[in-house]
DNA sequence: CTAGGGTTAG
């Protein structure tokens, strides 16, 4: 007989518990010796001292008993490392090699036991398979363990087949093994299934309760957790501090802080004791609704530091953007424990992604490699996201190569990370080679392509989406809706609006101020607003939403309106919202509303305006034709003006036909922004409208010289979904005959009505016939035509173009609208104009 | 014997 397992030198006298210290009362089937040296194992805490009683157990040739073995594999289990378990498996297999037999039930009871709760699923499976093979009948206690393991280690089959085992036995009514399957279920993410089992139990406890309240939480329906739990209440079963933990986690998901305060409440009042993981909950549900304050006073209250508080408060930090006090609760980890573990390292390495703190990040990473925690896919995952984000392209595709097991993730962060570091067809490359790609992938690429201002390719790509049966989230719908919003497809708005209504799916905060805005993008202001009245919650950026709606629509009274409601409900204002504003402004006119708010930024609300709402306040002072103050105003800047601001006066100049000036800004432009070719185009075009050929001339010089060429105007229009696309001068489209026709008789019709071309806009110094030839067949005019044989009378027609509209293409529009009785909506690149009945809604100011 | 806190990518 060989002494099977390594005996540890360090035989511990120093442990109490090991030390026997009272007389264990007299076993009739077993010696005194036995009972007394077997008894110790249920005592251990590690396997070190599993070890020792163990040796201690074979000195006295004892190991080879049953009950020996039996209670070996149970401390084992009990201890519940992969170590201890790889120890209780190898007495196993010894014990039966020995003796000739299978072993025990209860044997394998214990060890699968121990696996399940080890988190090492396949091989409590594996496990429960072999003893089935064996003969061994499984008893009601064997279930609820494997069950156990197969939410562990993803073994849904398995699962399904052990239910099945279960009712062949009928067992289903034993309420252990009905509980273990509603968590089974819900762990695979089946709540329907989870909920049959629950509704088809005779007897429940608390344990069945909140095993379903857990997985609604777990599986993102808090609202059905906490209605649950109020049908729990009034089924008499009184909650434990499981359910309660439970019922908070639903709270930190739902942001319901009152309900989350009453459950506080409830803890003291009910008597319950507050036990670590509520705390841990609480902090987590404090921090997740925004009451930093209670937060804090329960993490003070609370004396014991506990690795997943500081988690916690980590991970709350990073994803609240508060990235510094990450840092400085993790450098007091470092410092004084508790040691930071891999979840940990997680949220340092995501915070040191979110800085782009490289030189931190690296430390991470060495921290991670001295403590062997990079075998965990996370944490290379985080370390690809670390790296990329960081700039470091290179080490983070050598982060992703050295991965052994990739997981989607993996590849989905590589390809997020080759965008945001300008690699966008690499990207797309990636995307199509990897081995599956999930719904983060395509939101990934459809987010791509609107970034790249590829809208009409990221609405195809969603088609494929939809084609290939890939079930599109608010995630996705953001993407689409926003590329929606940059072509101006009103039709395809709607249509993705009743998409997600129909898909049911759920309109957080980001997808409804997405939708606001593409609305407002789309010359629907109306529907823009609808939404943004149905919004539950509202932050500063859907207010900004609904305040640029206004904007794009003129109407400055209302954006004002909505700015003073937002201020009422304690909403505070951002820079961003003030660009918003201060446009609403411009285009509605109001230069003291705009010169109000504009100081008011500082002395109000503590924003210092920045050199884009200095942009603004020139914007609005040149359309005012106030242009010494628009100077005057850039000249007292505490920031140097940039190229954009002498564009605003510059534009302004066109406007008020005031040349010198224009030549003044046009040079500072160049000065400072010598890529900006569109300046000149610009510059020349007021001179041409002021008839300056000569100074016409010089400007188009400078442009050939630079190899600069006008940007192409060019103008959509959607017709039954499709989007028809036409430069000036189009003649590409399949009917263009009848479009021509059309166009042709639209200008007799006009010159009929008294409508005479307004050259003014015309840069090239051509005859009168050819400038009228030329202004007749601007891409807008052409537009407007097609849409007027491609739409049943009385229609609205909508048209989005890439620049500002002419004058003569504002006084067609105008004229169209009225003889053809229909409503024209032009969107150009600075607003919108809403033509009807020979009216514009800009009041011809634009 | 069954249920509970912190976890990366869009």
């Amino acid at each position: 007989m060989a002494v099977a397992f390594p005996v540890s030198p360090l035989v511990s006298a120093t442990r109490s518990s090991i030390t026997p210290t009272k007389q264990v009362q007299e076993d009739p089937k077993t010696t005194p010796t036995d009972s007394f040296s077997l008894g110790y194992f249920k005592n251990c805490r590690t396997l070190n001292e599993l070890k020792q009683v163990h040796s201690h157990v074979t000195k006295k040739g004892l190991s080879h008993s049953p009950s020996s073995v039996t209670k070996l594999i149970a401390s084992c289990a009990a201890v519940g490392t992969p170590e201890s378990l790889d120890y209780a498996r190898k007495a196993f297999e010894l014990h039966n090699e020995d003796e000739g037999t299978t072993g025990s039930l209860f044997m394998y009871n214990s060890l699968i036991r121990g696996y399940a709760s080890a988190g090492l699923g396949d091989e409590a499976i594996l496990l429960y398979n072999e003893m089935v093979v064996a003969g061994i009948v499984p008893d009601k206690f064997t279930f609820p363990f494997v069950l156990s393991g197969c939410t562990k280690a993803v073994g849904f089959c398995e699962g399904v087949q052990v239910h099945g085992a279960v009712l062949k036995m009928g067992l289903e009514e034993d309420v252990f093994i009905a509980n273990s399957l509603v968590h089974f279920y819900a762990e695979c993410g089946e709540m329907n299934h989870a909920r049959k089992v629950f509704d088809g139990m005779l007897e429940r406890n608390v344990v069945s309760w909140t095993s379903l309240i857990c997985g609604y939480v777990r599986r993102d329906f808090p609202e059905e957790a906490v209605s649950l739990f109020f049908e729990m209440m009034e089924a008499n079963v009184s909650p434990n501090s499981v359910t309660i933990v439970c019922l908070i986690s639903a709270c930190a998901k739902l942001k319901d802080l009152e309900l989350g305060e009453k459950v506080s409440a409830y803890i003291g009042e009910a008597g319950v004791k507050l036990n670590t993981v509520m705390v841990n909950a609480l902090v987590d549900m404090y921090m997740k609704c925004g009451a930093i304050d209670s937060a804090k006073r329960l993490f003070t209250e609370c004396v014991e530091r506990n690795l997943v508080l500081c988690n916690t408060i980590m991970s709350n930090c990073v994803r609240q953007g508060q990235v510094q006090e990450a840092l400085d609760v993790f450098r007091g980890m470092l410092q004084q424990g508790p040691r930071p573990d891999r979840v940990t390292m997680l949220s340092a390495i995501s915070a040191c992604a979110q800085l782009g703190d490289l030189l931190f990040g690296k430390q991470c990473h060495g921290y991670v490699l001295r403590n062997g925690l990079e075998g965990w896919d996370n944490i290379s995952n985080a370390m690809i996201d670390m790296y990329m984000k960081c700039r470091e392209q290179e080490m983070g595709r050598r982060a992703f190569d050295c991965m052994a097991k990739k997981t989607v993730v993996s590849w989905n962060s590589l390809i997020a990370g080759l965008i945001k570091n300008g690699f966008v067809e690499s990207a797309w490359e990636v995307f199509n080679e990897m081995p599956e790609s999930d719904l983060v992938s395509w939101n990934t690429m459809v987010a791509a392509l609107v970034q790249e201002s590829m809208f009409e390719e990221a609405i195809e790509l969603f088609r494929v989406m939809q084609n290939e049966g890939i079930n599109a989230d608010r995630v996705t719908m953001v993407g689409v809706a926003s590329a929606c919003g940059y072509l101006g497809a009103l039709h395809l708005a709607k249509w993705i609006l009743t998409y997600i209504e129909k898909n049911d799916i759920h309109c957080d905060m980001r997808l409804a101020t997405a939708l606001v805005d593409m609305f407002a993008r789309c010359g629907d202001p109306q529907s823009a607003m609808q939404i943004f009245n149905e919004m539950a919650e509202r932050d500063v950026s859907a207010w900004t939403a609904a305040i640029g709606a206004m904007a794009m629509e003129g109407n400055g009274e209302r954006a004002i309106e909505l700015f003073n409601e937002m201020l009422r409900q304690g909403v505070k204002p951002d820079e961003v919202l003030f660009v918003a504003l201060l446009t609403a402004c411009s285009h509605g006119r109001s230069v003291d509303q705009g010169w109000h708010l504009f100081r008011s930024m500082k002395s109000v609300h503590g924003i210092s305006p920045q050199v884009v709402h200095y942009g603004c306040m020139v914007d609005i002072l040149g359309r005012a034709g106030r242009l010494e103050e628009a100077l005057d105003l850039i000249k007292s800047m505490p920031m140097e003006p940039n190229d954009v601001i002498w564009g605003s006066l510059l534009a302004a100049c066109r406007t008020h036909k005031k040349t010198e000036v224009a030549a003044y800004a046009a040079d500072r432009i160049t000065e400072l922004a010598p890529e900006r070719t569109g300046i000149h185009v610009l510059l020349s075009n007021i001179y041409a409208s002021t008839g300056k050929w000569t100074e016409v001339a010089k400007v188009r010089q400078q442009l050939k010289e630079k190899g600069v060429h006008k940007v192409p105007g060019s103008s959509s229009i959607e017709v039954n979904g499709t989007i028809h696309e036409f430069t000036s001068c189009d003649e590409s489209h399949p009917q263009k005959i009848p479009i021509a026709l059309m166009l042709q008789e639209i200008i007799c019709r006009l010159k009929d009505a008294g409508h005479v071309p307004d050259l003014t806009n015309v840069m090239v110094d051509v005859d009168e016939q050819e400038k009228e030839y030329l202004l007749g067949r601007h891409s807008e005019k052409i537009a407007i035509a097609f849409g007027l044989i491609s739409t049943a009378q009385g229609m609205p027609i909508r048209v989005v173009k890439n620049l500002r509209m002419c004058i003569d293409c504002h006084t067609f529009s105008k004229t169209v609208s009225r003889i053809y009785e229909r409503e024209i909506t032009v969107r150009d690149n600075n607003r919108f104009h809403f033509f009807r009945q020979g009216n514009c809604s800009c009041c011809d100011h634009w």
